[in-house]
RNA sequence: GGCCCCGUCGUCUAGAGGCCCAGGACGCCGCCCUCUCAAGGCGGUAGCGCCGGUUCGAAUCCGGUCGGGGCUACCA
């Protein structure tokens, strides 16, 4: 292992969306490719936004893409524990000696105050450094008038510049990053503090995550070397690297109401794949280079590098993840495409849980099939429906029935049973000729109009897989009850 | 408003001064295949935001401009 050390440290509030899937998914490749190691962090100080349920989640989440940790909660690691909300005594020390030391200071201001000043003075927004050397007069005043304090970060009045992993050099003058709070009135301790706090603790080596934080970096600079100064850190200063932001549709924030594919819940329940959502997500802001587009995880961490990875925002498009989820679905083999499909057709009540010997073998002989014209999981259960509701649980499409099952189609129908019930062997050539010779030659149908109400009558949709593989699937019996029962329908 | 980031087909991108009258993918359109739907095959549509500059030569470098986004919380 190399002294490479990432980390993800996402906030249990809501699910995962893209935007965050991307973050992990780039901080694990580079992880991987560098041989080093992926810390997985929970940063739950926030708790009125934090839920157990939440949490949970995020861990099946990862777990379900396949990005697995080396660090983090239920695996360990030797700079736990890893979820924030089990290390507040550890920030309470650090806030304390942070203080002791002059590098933050008790601020009495309320936002309203700050407000207020900064609009009198034809100041820009931002603290104005009010608090920063109160006289014990002054702050005993404070005191008997019941205030309580927040712990505000000194900010040390010289411009930062860092050189961005993705972006090159970006620099700040001191007058645009303000004096910034790190413990709230009440002593919990605020991101500001815990996550540099972490990441120098837990020694983590590159920090890459969204371009939303590139602002918030010369204010953690500053707390990092007074970490280092106090000696509660002794880790070199990480490197930064900012991602380009992944946008939904028009250039807008990411909105699971206007696009519910953006929601990692929402893609494992409609069928996508992990391997397809990762693929995807790689291609937002990273590219391997030359023309390749499809690629397994693996062969992503191992060309991955940073200078590969692009600075302008990307827009989450929802048809191109579909169409690399149907790749991806042609390109397992077929135990594999029936085993991820199994558990939508449980789920459907259509096979038993786990499913019988039989039903497993039908699901196996039908999946090269289906796999074929399938792009999202839950496609394919359409599709495979006719072949295990029995009885009962066999519906016919209405609207389906009303195009290819009239009156006007009878005879169609009576030819097909006619021309099946004496064929000797049930085998989708045999199917095909005899529903042929006595469709299309005897009747002279065209074939879309002689199989259409076939189709129909025998699958209960106008979409299927290819009928007369379908037929042989179903078997005899079955295949003639249905088309008898279709015989009534049309009236016969 | 201030600060910061960004600007190649509708979208994701390749492109690191001549290989580019810009390549790939998704989408879209047409054709082929065809028992439905897909898949597949073939073809097509469409882009370097704009203006200056540097250079023999710029999508690539520089400046400006316009446009988009982020930050500006006792959220993360």
């Amino acid at each position: 292992m190399s002294g490479v050390r990432v980390r993800f440290p996402p906030s249990p509030s809501g699910d995962l969306h893209v935007g965050n899937v991307r973050s992990a998914l780039f901080n694990y490749a580079f992880a991987r490719h560098e041989r080093g190691a992926f810390v997985f962090r929970i940063e739950d100080t926030d708790t009125a936004r934090s839920t157990e349920e939440s949490y949970r989640s995020l861990l099946a989440d990862l777990r379900w893409l396949g990005l697995d940790w080396d660090e983090g909660p239920q695996v360990g690691g030797e700079y736990g524990p890893y979820r924030q909300s089990e290390r507040t005594g550890l920030y309470a020390d650090v806030a304390a000696r942070l203080r002791g030391a002059g590098y933050g200071y008790d601020c009495y201001c309320t936002a309203e105050e700050v407000a207020t000043r900064n609009r009198a003075a034809g100041r820009p927004a931002g603290y104005d450094g009010h608090c920063r050397d109160l006289t014990e007069s002054e702050r005993d005043g404070h005191l008997a008038a019941g205030r309580t304090p927040v712990l505000r970060f000194r900010m040390p009045g010289e411009r930062v510049e860092f050189t961005d992993l993705v972006r090159g050099t970006v620099g700040f003058d001191a007058e645009h990053v303000p004096d910034y709070v790190l413990v709230r009135a009440d002593g919990s301790p605020l991101y500001t503090l815990t996550n540099p706090v972490d990441d120098a603790l837990m020694r983590i080596t590159h920090v890459l995550r969204g371009e939303d934080l590139l602002a918030s970096t010369p204010r953690q600079i500053p707390l990092h070397r007074a970490l280092r100064d106090l000696g509660i850190s002794d880790a070199p200063m990480p490197a930064f690297g900012h991602l380009p932001f992944v946008m939904g549709e028009g250039n807008r924030k990411l909105s699971k109401r206007e696009t519910p594919e953006v929601s990692l819940n929402h893609l494992r329940a409609r069928g996508y794949l992990p391997e397809a959502v990762l693929n995807y997500l790689a291609l937002l802001g990273w590219s391997m280079g030359e023309d390749t587009e499809i690629f397994t995880l693996d062969q992503m961490c191992r060309a991955f590098t940073l200078d590969r990875v692009g600075v302008n925002p990307a827009r989450f498009d929802p048809k191109k993840l579909l169409a690399v989820n149907g790749t991806k679905i042609r390109a397992l083999s077929t135990d594999e495409f029936a085993d991820r499909v199994t558990p939508f057709l449980i789920g459907a009540g259509l096979v038993a849980d786990p499913p019988t010997v039989g039903q497993a073998e039908l699901l196996r002989a039908a999946a090269p099939l289906v796999r074929e014209r399938t792009n999202l999981l839950t496609d394919a259960v359409g599709m495979l429906g006719f072949l295990f509701a029995d009885g009962d649980a066999f519906t016919v499409d209405e609207a389906a029935a009303a195009k290819q099952l009239t009156g006007a189609h009878a005879g169609t129908v009576k030819a097909a049973v006619a021309a099946l019930e004496p064929l000797p062997g049930w085998t989708a050539d045999n199917l095909q000729a005899a529903l042929r010779e006595a469709l299309v030659d005897r009747l002279g149908l065209k074939p879309k109009h002689a199989f259409g109400p076939v189709r129909v009558a025998v699958t209960g949709r106008q979409v299927s897989p290819p009928l007369f593989e379908s037929l042989e699937l179903l078997g005899r019996d079955r295949t003639l009850a249905r088309l008898r029962d279709a015989l009534s329908r049309v009236g016969e």
